[in-house]
DNA sequence: CGTGATCTTGAGGGAATTCAATGTCGGTGG
DNA sequence: CCACCGACATTGAATTCCCTCAAGATCACG
């Protein structure tokens, strides 16, 4: 099984091998690719920090996070920042066809992504039907995630932490507890506030009984019903 | 040629024919979905302010607006609205594969929309690669077009209206003047701020000069560059 | 155990909202 | 034809929520 892994030493050095087209793809580890489409792309890894594909560049793969975490975001001229998303094990990015990619993507934590050229699947879908279905249905999924954000994006603060926090659990953990792998500021950028009212609204959260923070990344459900009520 | 007129009478009825299934979409009219897909589908015409899906309702079609213009919006259970996205003639809307719609579709004019089954494409997809790969395409810009939305929702006032009025002058009119089908209802729902912030913007961006109101709803870009300095 | 990054908390200010009133336009009927 | 009506739009004043700026606390790491 041949794994394509980046040095340790490009963590802190910004891109590492974000246009892998360089490499020979062959088929290995992938496990499924939404539902019917497996056994395609080579499986990469990154560390903290590093790029994996930057804003602008051709779009031409498919990610699929196998372990670890990974932001999309977008850096306006004036410095403001705006995180498009968050992908997590089994979460498919980078689906945007053509063109080129509105948003950097980068490992929020050391992770595995399974990466697939367009053109590799594209002449599968011609000989599966399925495949082309799964394509549609992929991008589709992402067109819901954006436009349930859109809704968060017009709340206030504590529904905006609320919603972003059950809807972590719902993906991320089978229980009532979650682990943060973002960071506040990245939370922020996700949720259009700054860190200070990220951090107060969490803390406010607490004090009404309806999370508890086991520690800064973990955070406890203690009440859902409470953190519902912000969520309409 | 077959064409499915809602009548006058149903303009204030709220829901009218938002379930074609019931006719037989023969083919008809339509010029191009997108590029490759053509005559599938039945046009069928839509009184002001007519709902044309439902949220909830199972997503069975897609939607091609050939005149008039169409608003997607969703209401939260304690009244405050997100307006989706407008569509103009040519736009596609109603592309959430599988599942149920987000979100409700309404006429803002009269309009006139083509309306095919997905079962219809899918089927055509298999038979012609070029179809499956316009299906895509289309979600992805989908994609492309929320996450612009989303950029649009961490700006102050003045650069969502300012990014607004420049997006709709690119896409619905040749020269600088541009006639708005949506109230400023809409757009205030749209760029997530209130009637009042809306209009004082546009009094605003009126007093320094970057546009020129000709009528309520005509409006004039007069300098589009300042427009754009709102717009990083 | 220090050092820097990350997180929390506080105080003050500003942008957008809310509430309220006035102004404008298009359509309808006298 | 024009006056009236209701829907839509604009403007004003007060308030609220979040941001900004600033300081302190906590955590991870060497």
């Amino acid at each position: 099984m041949l794994e394509l892994t980046t040095p340790e030493r490009a963590v802190n050095q910004g891109r590492a091998l974000s246009r892998p087209s360089t490499r020979k793809p062959s088929a290995t580890a992938g496990r499924e690719l939404g539902g019917s489409i497996e056994c395609m792309g080579a499986s990469m890894s990154f560390g903290r920090g590093v790029e994996i594909y930057g804003e602008g560049e051709p779009a031409e793969y498919f990610y699929k996070v196998l372990s670890g975490a990974v932001r999309t975001r977008k850096v306006l001229i004036d410095g403001r920042r705006q995180v498009g998303g968050f992908y997590l094990p089994g979460d498919v990015f980078g689906l945007e066809a053509g063109e080129n990619h509105a948003f950097t993507a980068e490992a929020i934590t050391a992770c595995k992504v399974l990466v697939i050229k367009h053109s590799a699947i594209v002449a599968r879908a011609k000989l599966d039907h399925a495949v082309a279905f799964e394509l549609w249905l992929l991008s589709s999924n992402e067109v819901r995630r954006l436009q349930a954000h859109l809704l968060l994006l017009i709340k206030n603060a504590p529904e905006r932490v609320a919603a972003f926090l059950l809807g972590l659990a719902e993906r991320a953990s089978p229980g009532d507890s979650i682990e943060l792998p973002m960071s506040r500021q990245d939370i922020a950028e996700h949720l259009g506030l700054t860190v200070e009212t990220v951090s107060r609204t969490i803390s406010y959260l607490q004090s009404v009984g309806a999370i508890e923070l086991s520690s800064v990344r973990r955070i406890v459900l203690q009440d859902r019903s409470a953190l519902k009520r912000f969520d309409p």
